[in-house]
DNA sequence: ACAGTTACTGTACGGCCGTGCGTTTAGTTT
DNA sequence: AAACTAAACGCACGGCCGTACAGTAACTGT
């Protein structure tokens, strides 16, 4: 092997970056993106402002690179802990319970992140947008093929319209979110999954699969 | 009458903070109430900077008057056109449609300016957050008395649960905005219709005062 | 005519912003 | 040991921010 064994300076320069952005993504998950600041996130890790400007180049490039980071944490929450559930209307279920319990807890303290972060930049062009989108579209695009998979699996009805459901559930647990946050209580969490539970026993041609709701 | 008959000083005044506050408004739909600044303001509206601080106070008097603005303009697009329509599963319907075709037109160039601004401020204190988040819960109420008043009227199912049908309608409506201005494209109107008649004719007692969907 | 009120301007201030640059420190390569 | 490279720092810059205050102009009631 030519390659480098392993670059101390790098290596120390990498965790220097996950540490800002750690604290980058909470506070945008509150502030917003516009509301990051070099200054303000080189005071509170007691960095210098021109070393954390350094590491990202420009102010932009480090907002970019905090949804990058919020992308892997929303993976890791809602995303991994399906991936070996076998495809069906259980693992659909699953799948909003883990994104429930994702904004529930408050993996970042302002309530979902994307959700903040889209309202914040969907009417503004350039990078930051197109990756907030990007983002956006593919967990959409990956709801789909979960709903496309239970439908192959004999568990979602033939005629169902899927892109509408996604909507549908989307939705729903963006509005659990939104009003949590807002209004600081968390009873909409319960009237989201009754209403998804009721969109998914519609479709479902096993509904005996899904919990009751008292 | 001891009342002033007409201070053109004061009317003056009120002209210039209606200039003011219809640029503000659309500023903050787009990037946000802390996108505001006296700066920007006075300058695009060829005025001095510190004559529009004084109009107002403060800064945060400001972004406060922004958001009654824009309750005036929402209750004149979305409450106002069916305030003499009957109680019933029409109204109900109408009100929803008011509601896209409010947010479709584009009234505030940014999509529905509560929507941009509840996130912006959801997870902050302040007066601020306690306006907006006093105008969502006003316009929740607005929509469970709607739907009571149906039900009232004989034409929803006495059995409904008004809050959960709210929270669905406002969730779908809310969707169809956030969707449309993200990605910029009309179809989710379509999708949020869609399911806001499913929902509809779940409740109501007389589905055929509902419009087909081809 | 005069005093009082109100809208609006001009100027100035301290504070934080993002960025640029030169330097120091630590780790790697030869 | 010397040459190189990357992280991190200190300092300075121009720019915009919200706010303060003194002054001017228009209008009001007495």
């Amino acid at each position: 092997m030519t390659t480098t064994r392993t670059d101390g300076r790098i290596a120390r320069g990498n965790q220097t970056r996950q540490l800002i952005l750690r604290r980058a993504v909470e506070i945008a998950s509150v502030e917003g993106l516009e509301g990051l600041s070099l200054g303000r996130l080189a005071g509170e890790l007691k960095l210098s402002k021109s070393g954390v400007f350094a590491l990202f180049g420009s102010k932009e490039e480090l907002q970019l690179a905090t949804v990058r980071t919020a992308i892997k944490i929303y993976i890791e929450y809602v995303v991994q802990p399906n991936r070996e559930l076998p495809p069906g209307i259980h693992q659909l279920w699953s799948i909003c319970t883990s994104w429930l319990t994702y904004s529930q807890q408050r993996v970042f303290p302002g309530g979902c992140f994307f959700y903040s972060v889209s309202a914040e930049y969907d009417a503004r062009e350039g990078k930051v947008h197109d990756t907030v989108a990007g983002a956006h579209g593919s967990w959409f695009t990956y709801l789909e093929q979960a709903i496309e998979d239970a439908r192959k699996a004999g568990e979602v009805r033939d005629d169902t319209d899927i892109p509408q459901l996604a909507f549908e559930l989307v939705a729903l647990l963006e509005m659990a979110n939104a009003e949590s946050v807002l209004h600081d209580n968390f009873t909409s969490y319960s009237r989201a999954a009754e209403g998804i539970l009721n969109r998914l026993r519609g479709v479902s041609t096993k509904p005996s699969l899904l919990p009751d709701t008292p």
